[in-house]
DNA sequence: CATGAATGAGACTTCATTCAT
DNA sequence: TATGAATGAAGTCTCATTCAT
């Protein structure tokens, strides 16, 4: 495989990408993502199997650099907020950086298990999964109360980042900087108020 | 229209519902829905106009109740957690009542609003809007700080909600009540500990 | 069959005349006559056996008084081109009185005979007939020359009247007293001028 | 567009005509033409968007043909009687030389205006339009007699010509040479005495 | 690697007609 | 006579996928 054929590859699943997030992945034909491309029908069927596969690719390719970054908060030391605080920050700023790809990967994956034949359930469940992990290594260390459950907990997190996700992704505005910052802010604030262990 | 009519009717509708759950709205064909309640095919096109007008009436018919929950819940002159209570109760009741219509508007319509055209985007946003209402009334009151916005309470409390439920959707496993009742509490419990006035 | 029965039946006749006029009899539905008539979709069945029957009515009703009216012309004893100005007149005079059957009968009918199935040439050439009569008996008079085959003089004339009434039906505007007589006299005057014989 | 591609468009509308002369547009399935075509289904789509563009497709390379036909007529210096000469001269040659063809465009077109939409009304009447301009040319020079309208004239030599046309059509005998030469004649004889001035 | 013509199964929707009341 | 709910066959069009070049 040449370099030259990588960046097709590639140039295709660009493409995929703006075309998901504007006709939806149902709507879409593969014919639109080849013309969005510039390259010719058959070429996608030379790179992917099929038009779900090409979903499946750029869903992978982005979900598991956010388990490791889950992984990658949960190994480190940092206190508690710190850690849920930087899994916030990696999934906004994926936002911010490529609204369109975590509009796709949100819309036509995470919040369409249904759809897509449950394909990756287990791949969304490791997510939350991981941020189960560190709610009950807090729980342990007596920071974070044990009433509600890890899982509970983990879903209210997870929860809570999508819907504002979703929020913007349906808004169609662009959001600042700073509204970016203020959403973390406010998840961590939130939800960890509504966890830690209260003193007597 | 005679009663036998509006039968009939009904019976559609209710064998959409158990359609949509199991094949999913876009992966089932109208025969499905027409064999499921025994009924020909043409009388599905009699009462209603296409597929998606199945779909939204089934939406329609929950969400408007849904709606005026949230509305009681404001206008009762109960303390703030159990207005919320009382909503995420009337979600996750009606989820026990009726998952598989519970799955069909969660699944098809609320998280997946892209591919349903964004028709009902704002009915979907009139519920966030009720909670905000309470959550800065609760505000007002000094009763929840005001470090977060209601826009981001009622998200992150709605959020949390559809996320338990979406969890249980496709797990397909039965939800005893005491689960249920759990839930309702920790969800409660944690999204109002979080967002409650600590004192000095 | 009572006076109130058939009246009904009349009812459906004039409102089917209007429909077929306005949206064409292919793309019209039997529902749209039954609404147009102001009688219950089940109703036109019971006087008609098919949505074809009501057409074919609607035309035989109106053809054979034309038929009619070619063999009463016919078999006067006054001048070629009086009978002939007879003919053109009885068929302009059923345009102004009712243009919406004539619009039926002649685009849904004797323009459009492949489509109908053919079913009613064999009237449709009765007519010709009845025209090409008329023209054998002026030929054999010495009145109109030989040169051209009573059955083409027949074309001829019945052609000219047909294109001009295709004309006033697709021009959709509303055509005076003047415009029906001189179109008439023209037609007359240019086809009989064809056909008569030719002084030395 | 390789000219393999352009074939295969050929063949398609080649078998179109077969089969809307045999069947009729109404009464054919896009199927029908496929088979007849020998191609497979969806490939009529890839050529064609709807069962009508066909239509319309062979409809216009025709008249477009006949269109010039009229305005060379009209162009060139000859008599006025050669002019119409050469106008029904193209017009039933065409029939001779494609039966099928001229059958589908008078049928499903010209005497259907009405059914299809008045799609193609203007450019029909593009055609009355240009004989018209002969003949009112005729008056102008004094050759013709000004008692009747040039759009008249050009109603009833056009009729006469298509109901000739439409004889052969559903007689669905073969027509001799002779007899094809032997319209033409009649046609141009009849209608131009009866427009000429006459001698005092 | 690249092209885009070719394939054909599949789904929605329409609507003439029937029939129970 | 009158109603309109119920039936189900039929046809257009779509589009993912294949394949010859």
């Amino acid at each position: 495989m040449t370099t030259a054929a990588t960046e097709k590859r590639r140039v295709i699943l660009d493409a995929a990408v703006r075309v998901f997030a504007r006709q939806g992945f149902h709507t879409c034909r593969v014919s639109d993502i080849a013309d969005e491309a510039g390259v010719a029908y058959g070429l996608v069927y030379h790179y992917f199997s099929s038009k779900e596969q090409i979903l499946d690719t750029l869903f992978l390719e982005r979900w598991d650099v956010m388990l490791q970054a889950i992984a990658e908060a949960d190994a480190s030391g940092r206190p508690t907020r710190e850690k849920l605080y930087a899994i916030a920050s990696f999934i906004i700023d994926s936002y911010r950086h490529d609204p369109e790809l975590m509009k796709v990967i949100i819309v036509e994956v995470t919040r369409a298990a249904n759809t897509f034949g449950l394909t990756h359930l287990d791949k969304i469940r490791d997510a939350y999964a991981g941020i189960a992990a560190i709610v009950a290594r807090a729980q342990a260390d007596g920071e974070f109360r044990s009433e509600v459950t890890p899982e509970f907990a983990a879903q209210a997190f997870y929860g809570a980042v999508e819907q504002v996700l979703t929020g913007w992704i349906f808004d169609s505005v662009t959001v600042s900087q700073a509204e970016l910052d203020r959403a973390k802010s406010m998840i961590v604030e939130t939800i960890c108020s509504g966890l830690e262990r209260r003193l007597a």
